[in-house]
DNA sequence: GTAAGTACTATACTAATGTATAGCTCTATA
DNA sequence: TATAGAGCTATACATTAGTATAGTACTTAC
């Protein structure tokens, strides 16, 4: 099996582009340690900054709040402030960030099997 | 809609980094600008270096380099070079390299929707 | 009045990623 | 003999991502 040494210089080249300029669309917009979990831990509610600080592993301050900067531009993420007495600031997401799951998923569901691949390895 | 200010203080963080860690296991393999699309390139037939660094939009010599030894170590690439006359190393697509084709699939399709959504307001 | 929480920002730094340019060995082709 | 590939590596540098630590303004709880 494997046997090839190169075809003859097919023409899939347009093809190849066609796959991988929305993959680099997609990723300008994800990309980084952070922005994915992020939206994940918006998949389980509505957060605070401070709650998503904790429940989102070894994060900073100040990567979360840049992270989340950016998500807003990108509008997949909503940022609401509440006049409350002591203000709160809600972070939620828009229909469009919600639209990830199921990147998401199969993201998740890779990344299990990934990891029984290495540590039966370990 | 979309109210809330914010349940009482729920218990998912633990659900919370069940979706997370998988998520960043996979992403610590596949991060970065450069490796889905070099394993999408991949996806249509074994290629030759210097193949690649023509279909890959704007990659430089480098980083395909690079990115290729990563991708190699994390056995989702295989180099494999034949002793013929001029040398030729063909790169290939490993079984477990292939098996992220629905990640890239849905990745590509988010991207496809995320770009006429840009491209409708410009 | 002190501590602790909320929602951040500021400063300073390191490390990773990416770019630009050049060069190397080898071979076939003009 | 010079040029142009193939398949790289080397050097230098710029940019971005990420870390560490601290500090602000406000408020409630002890």
């Amino acid at each position: 099996m494997m046997e090839s040494i190169i075809p003859p210089t097919d023409h899939n080249v347009g093809k190849c582009m066609n796959a991988i300029l929305p993959v680099r669309d997609a990723l300008d917009v994800i990309n980084g340690k952070w922005k994915l979990p992020i939206i994940i831990s918006l998949t389980f509610g509505n957060k605070r900054f401070s709650e998503m600080a904790r429940e989102i592993p070894a994060i900073t301050d100040r990567m979360l709040s840049k992270e989340l900067r950016d998500l807003e531009m990108n509008e997949l993420v909503k940022r609401t402030v509440y006049d409350s007495v002591p203000v709160v600031v809600e972070y939620s997401l828009t229909p469009y960030g919600a639209s990830l799951k199921k990147v998401i998923e199969e993201l998740r569901m890779w990344g299990v099997e990934h990891r029984k691949r290495i540590l039966g390895k370990a």
